[in-house]
DNA sequence: CAATTTATTTTGACCAGTCAGTATAACAAA
DNA sequence: TTTGTTATACTGACTGGTCAAAATAAATTG
């Protein structure tokens, strides 16, 4: 049944998931994902062309889920600043969480270079979180506590800072730190958007 | 003597980088590096503990590469808007040489997490950047152009944006695009320290 | 200087281990 | 039975690292 392939697909991914966050996408085999699922080796093979195949879908998925969380994040809010922090709070997350899913994303990144459809599904990404760049902006722009120049450079910008920031928090490896990076970089865009009042 | 084992390092450093930045890390084996170098495979074992070695004493010296030019960059500049100028001239030096530069980067960015020596490495790196940062900032407070409410989070929000703005270009796989990233970021800047006249 | 010995450097075959992917058998459900 | 799913054994390709022997350079000696 469609239903229950689903089920072991998602089941696969998240294995795959926390195999890579623990172990690195490069050192993770087949045989890690059926242990991480509880599955036998044979079965990834069954739901899945290759080990590429699992890593795409995997990208998809958790980028997938990131935007919709973050999208979530801001429409509750009614004013431009608060957009921002609600944004900025579920970007920052928890220290454990950013490095779960940040440690997988640097692995990712670096193998777009060496895949289409990985570089495909980042800028799906890069699309979706522009879009809440965006969103903030013209909020801002309306309520007149903003002022840009050019609003696709600044929503650019955003990601850039917050990528910037996280990458850099991440490298760091202290987890102190994580409240000073999330200050630092909501100031910083506030700053690019040259909030006033 | 001395002087030729310090030449058949570089020679192998200058052939793992070129391998590396062509293949990706992971994928480059020991037979890779010694082709690129045109010597046979035992050399490498010869000069380097192993190839985590290789790759250990390669990030150092390019991260010391990059900070060398980059702190020489502003050292001829008189105020402090030529030398941020300078500054991302530098780092935004040309899409071909910052391709070859930043997917390296990124595969040691996604290695950190898995040796303790690229950690140190890496925070070395930082800190020389950061210190590039601080002394614009510092000339720009000096002239009166810039006004930030904490240094030290300002020069770490520099770094951000440059690393922000390069993985993002990186990413979209478009040279066309350097430039923009590149003025993106050098405006960015130039907000995030608030700079007027 | 030349002959010989010693030290250093280079080579490439080899080993032991790993992994992705396959083949096949076993099992379960309909 | 038939079709869909899972487990297991296996293969072939590849890798990091080793090592003994070859090549080369340096030192020593007559």
């Amino acid at each position: 049944m469609a239903k229950k392939a689903e089920t072991r697909k998602q089941q696969i991914l998240k294995a795959a998931f926390q195999a890579a966050s623990e172990k690195g996408y490069e050192s993770v085999t087949l045989q890690d994902i059926a242990d991480y699922a509880d599955v036998s080796k044979g079965v990834t093979n069954y739901y899945f062309k290759n080990k590429a195949d699992v890593f795409a879908h995997l990208f998809e998925w958790i980028t997938g889920r990131i935007y919709e969380k973050e999208a979530a994040s801001i429409h509750e809010q009614e004013t431009a600043v608060k957009m921002l922090e609600a944004y900025i709070n579920q970007v920052f997350i928890s220290p454990a969480e950013n490095k779960t899913f940040y440690r997988v994303y640097v692995d990712y990144l670096s193998q777009i270079k060496n895949n289409k459809a990985y570089q495909e599904i980042n800028q799906q990404f890069y699309e979706n979180c522009w879009s809440i760049g965006r969103s903030i902006i013209n909020k801002g722009l309306e309520e007149n506590v903003f002022s840009v120049n050019d609003i696709e450079e600044a929503t650019i910008s955003i990601r850039c800072i917050i990528d910037g920031s996280l990458i850099q928090w991440l490298m760091r490896e202290d987890d102190q730190l994580h409240d000073y990076y999330k200050s630092i970089c909501y100031d910083s865009i506030l700053r690019v958007l040259n909030y006033k009042e």
